[in-house]
DNA sequence: TATCGTAGAGAACGAACGTTCTCTCCGCTA
DNA sequence: TAGCGGAGAGAACGTTCGTTCTCTACGATA
């Protein structure tokens, strides 16, 4: 087996495993079992278990961000594109597996003992926020970095609210928070009032 | 020791321990040292550490809405109540051992391995949004329930940005995305505006 | 003073942790 | 065919975990 073979099995094993159950309750020899990659080639890939929570949440930052910006690129008005965030938050809300943010759980784990952990975490969030005001700011928000900040923030409250309570309905309550905001901020898509949406197919082309 | 001293000191020490350092990262053995409660009496009263878990967060639960509550009901006018929440929250994020929301962590550590631990982040969650319920329905809101289930993704957002970034602007960030939500319920307190409320005493009393 | 019940200190238990080491086997070269 | 390097399987290391047990000391009662 190949080094980034092998490596690319225990990521993938590693992100089930750690996103499922939280990074202290999953041992190695578990990670091991999973990939079927042996030991020994686990600490030649990564040195320490730090290493690779570090590693997982960091490739989990590349495509969490990168299947939101492709389900939010479908939209073709920019005015439209903040609310789809939310959409497409529901529909991971709504994944059997679903467990809320990698991020936060790691970081409310090993935040206060794992300064890798940490940076990662901040850097995903500082990421997902940049993105949100690279939205706003196409969208012709009145104070892009402003609305930013709120709408990471009601993101980050959709994704814990739907964490706990199981339900995916925390994302329209969101979306319909957004939405205000969108709207004192002079953002008005063709659906801002969102809410109904779940009724049928959106009223724009989503494919 | 009488047992109702002991039980007092253990969840002392649980919390200050549990909450700074992550519930898995710390062991039986250093809350008895914190506490200065033996082994035994320890599990006489907390017959595991999942007892003790979720007492801990019980505990907290019914002291960290206490706070919120005494701190929002010295706000004069209902109007204002809403907004006063995120004042708190500032204060609560600018203390030094801060570091998120207990339950959410707590949550995403155990919530997949104990039905006992999610149980009582659900609930402290619930508490807390009918907290909210019921001071936007004192506002006069035209929405309550829709309005607290903002309201709730709002301050949810709040804690975990503060506790990523490790700063308690956060909070003034979340103020004014509450502000554009209760506005639009048709809740307009005294100093909606906020953001520059930083800058001096608030404009009406808050002894 | 002799006895008893209880409490604390901490040793001890089995399991699991992160990490390293040993052993064996296989594919390559001379 | 003999020898070598590297890889996999998994035993083993030392530590720590949650939990239980043992031993000693002490205060109350007769």
């Amino acid at each position: 087996m190949e080094d980034i073979e092998a490596e690319g099995r225990l990521l993938d094993a590693a992100e089930v495993l750690f996103y499922g159950h939280g990074v202290q309750a999953v041992g190695m020899d578990r990670i091991r079992a999973a990939s079927g990659v042996s030991l020994k080639r686990l600490y030649q890939c990564f040195a320490s278990k730090e290493e690779l929570v570090e590693a997982y949440l960091r490739r989990r930052d590349r495509r969490w961000r990168g299947a939101l910006a492709t389900r939010v690129a479908a939209e073709q008005s920019a005015a439209d594109r903040p609310l789809a965030v939310f959409d497409w938050l529901e529909e991971w809300f709504g994944e059997p597996d679903f467990r809320g943010c990698a991020f936060l759980n790691a970081f409310g784990e090993m935040g206060a003992g794992s300064a890798a952990v940490a940076d990662a975490v901040r850097d995903h969030k500082a990421e997902v926020r940049g993105y949100l005001l690279g939205l706003v700011r196409d969208a012709g928000a009145a104070d892009p970095e402003a609305l930013a900040d709120q709408l990471a923030v009601i993101v980050d409250g959709a994704i814990t609210t739907a964490a706990v309570t199981g339900a995916p309905g925390a994302a329209g309550r969101a979306r319909s928070a957004a939405a205000v905001v969108l709207a004192a901020a002079g953002v008005t898509g063709g659906n801002t009032e969102g809410r109904e949406r779940s009724r049928g197919k959106r009223n724009r082309a989503t494919g």
